[in-house]
DNA sequence: CAGTGAGCGAGCTTCCGCTTGACTT
């Protein structure tokens, strides 16, 4: 029978923990969060001291009656959730939910940021109690999030549509793509005309860039300017004038935190961000090889650059032996890690590095193989040797004109031997200072400036973790919810705003401009850290926040005219205008004089019933909520379709188009 | 896996962040 209870969040990290501190220790874990704010209501108390009103999340009896169960016989439980602020709200939860029994027993809060013999030794070694200042900055944030989210909806509901959300974190992100939609429609291309001459000598020829003209840049708005320029360095002479040869080092990358994970797995593989965690929990979770289950990776949940220094070890081993000293730097670098992370996790990287890549790749499916060979090299290289180029850049001078020839020459490889690619150029032939050209050629080249792109999944989720806008856990989310609102639509993988993404947008701009804006959360993060510190009280920072807030939505509620969404067609019993409406079946047409003129009808989709030829197709919805079409003849006819026939044709087209 | 519904005007929707399984006929 164990002696102690400890609780942890994942059972992955359980099962490994178990196997850590043996027998006298029972490790259950909490499956994150127990306990939340009901989702029914807003459940916070604003007229009282923004008290939140907490219950058991739904479902989650079931772990905590286990937990409770678990916890009888034992005098002492030790809290050994994530070591950030949700993880030390979580064990405030849990502590709060089981000493409500009667037994007397000890809770004792640890935290280890890597999960090896030592790190939890030392952390049972030292057991502290729960830091309340960091569950009170827990509460601070989920109750604004939950004050904003849920006062900024209901008003979408009313003033736009029906089951329209916004939130701190979602609401930021539609705003860089709505905003990024309009930078394109204002964009106008600027035309810009440069010159490139090639150069001859008895070694050989080489291409070079005029980049300076009489003494200005050399780039030209009109093309007549460019040809006239042209025709007079056709009368200059040429020499070389300068040869600068010049030694550059190029770092590796860090090794991968979530974002940098979504985004690289974007960008090489084409995954989306929700694809990229799905096949990394995988990993994550690990896999039977050879009789036993290991785990592949570390956890894919994280913000830190940290590397366990056994892990680190073991892999400066392995470059040395494979690859040889060269291979390790003579000084380890450093990452810098983004301001406001929380650090509960190392780097993701693989659990050994002796499993490599390719040996694995009978125990994985493909994705699964592809997502942990950039994970295996993009971790070894973070490890490895910088690469060393030689970039040579060569003046030739003429009476008023300077052309520059660039080239850059691999050195050594270093860490490009397992990730990233040589980018070497040529570089001119071999040449002396003074000697003299042939300008063999010049031409023009005309540039066009482009649009920004829009989003991608890679780009989102780049931007929104450089303004420390959402976490871990939640890129991916974020980026489903507003797939799932109809606020964007990704068309081969960019981001396109949908017409209602506008309107939320602008509506959100206009009234809550502060909300929507890139430093709304970098400031709720320094009042929380504050909150961290014991420097300022959690209630003060909804204090300062909610009457301004209240007062705008309040002026918007008043202010905007609610948007109704008129059709073509007229009322036949009154002639007033119909207009698009929503009961709980989904949307009808009904008479704009309602309660007046009652008359209603379905909207029809203007497709003829493939069965029966006689009714249209009707927009219809069952019992959990789902779209169908059914046939207007009904219960005539028993016609129905989860897609429109002629959608469905013109869907099979597209992926013919694609595959050829 | 597919099926889903019969009048609509109430009562419903929603946030961010931490975790993994997973309801029906």
């Amino acid at each position: 029978m164990s002696k102690y209870l400890v609780i942890v969040e994942s059972p992955t990290k359980a099962r490994t923990i178990t196997a850590i501190l043996g027998k006298d220790y029972e490790v259950a874990s909490s499956m994150g969060h127990v306990v939340d704010l009901p989702s029914k209501k807003i459940s916070v108390d604003v007229e009282k001291g923004f008290e939140p009103q907490y219950h058991i999340i739904p479902g989650k009896e079931k772990i905590i009656n286990q937990l409770k169960k678990k916890a009888k016989n034992k005098k002492v439980i030790y809290l050994a959730t994530d070591p950030d602020r949700e993880g030390e709200a979580i064990s405030w939860h849990i502590k709060e939910r089981l000493s409500k029994a009667k037994e007397d027993r000890s809770f004792y809060r640890v935290t280890f940021h890597e999960i090896t013999k030592d790190a939890l030794k030392e952390a049972f070694a030292n057991p502290s109690d729960i830091d309340t200042n960091k569950v009170e900055a827990q509460i601070a944030r989920r109750v604004l999030d939950r004050i904003v989210g849920y006062c900024l909806s209901p008003l979408l509901w009313r003033k736009i549509v029906r089951g329209l959300s916004a939130g701190r974190v979602q609401s930021i992100a539609l705003k860089f793509i709505a905003e990024r939609e309009k930078e394109i429609e204002k964009f106008i291309p600027k035309i810009t005309y440069s010159i490139t001459a090639k150069f001859k000598n008895k070694e050989g020829e080489f291409e070079a860039r005029l980049d300076k003209y009489k003494g200005d840049k050399a780039l030209f708005e009109e093309k007549e300017e460019a040809l006239k320029c042209i025709e007079k360095l056709k009368e200059e002479l040429f020499n070389v004038k300068k040869i600068v040869k010049k030694e550059v080092s190029k770092k590796p990358l860090p090794p991968y935190t979530t974002s940098l994970l979504q985004q690289d797995a974007f960008g090489k593989l084409r995954f989306s961000s929700q694809k990229t965690m799905i096949v990394a929990q995988h990993l994550y979770e690990g896999t039977q090889i050879k009789d036993v289950t290991v785990g592949l990776i570390t956890y894919m949940r994280t913000d830190s650059f940290h590397i366990a220094p056994k892990a680190k070890k073991e892999t400066q081993k392995f470059i040395k032996d494979i690859f040889g000293q060269n291979y390790l730097p003579e000084k380890e670098h450093h990452y810098k890690t983004k301001k406001g992370a929380q650090l509960a996790h190392e780097a993701i990287r693989p659990s050994s590095i002796k499993r490599q890549p390719q040996e694995l790749d009978q125990y994985l499916n493909a994705d699964e193989s592809k997502l942990y060979n950039l994970i295996w090299k993009r971790f070894i290289a973070s490890l490895m040797s910088e690469a060393i180029y030689e970039n040579t850049k060569v003046h030739c001078e003429g009476k008023d004109a300077l052309f520059v020839a660039e080239g850059r020459k691999l050195m050594f490889d270093g860490f490009l031997k397992v990730y990233g690619k040589e980018e070497e150029e040529k570089p001119p032939p071999s040449l002396s200072e003074g000697q003299e050209l042939n300008l063999e050629d010049i031409k023009i080249i005309e540039h066009t400036t482009k649009p920004p792109p829009r989003f991608n999944d890679a780009s989102l989720v780049k931007i929104l973790e450089e303004k420390g806008i959402g976490r871990p856990s939640t890129y991916a989310p974020t980026i489903f919810t507003l797939i799932k609102r109809n606020y964007t639509k990704r068309v081969k993988g960019s981001f396109h705003p949908t017409d209602l993404g506008i309107q939320v947008n602008d509506l959100l701009t206009e009234h809550f401009t502060k909300i929507v804006n890139d430093d709304f959360t970098a400031q709720m993060e320094e009042n929380l850290d504050k909150v961290e510190e014991g420097e300022l009280k959690w209630k003060k920072i909804l204090q300062d926040f909610y009457p301004a807030f209240k007062e705008k939505v309040d002026e918007a509620t008043s202010k905007i005219k609610k948007h109704v969404e008129f059709s073509e067609k007229t009322c036949p019993k009154c002639q007033g205008r119909m207009v698009i409406k929503w009961s709980r079946k989904g949307r009808f047409l009904s008479c704009e004089n309602f309660p007046k003129c009652r008359y209603a009808e379905s909207i029809t989709t203007g497709v003829k019933c493939p069965e029966c030829q006689e009714g249209e197709l009707i927009e219809r919805r069952n019992k959990r909520g789902q779209f169908f079409y059914g046939c207007s003849q009904f219960p005539k006819c028993h016609y129905t379709s989860r897609n429109l026939p002629k959608e469905e044709a013109e869907k099979e087209n597209e992926e013919e188009k694609e595959e050829q």
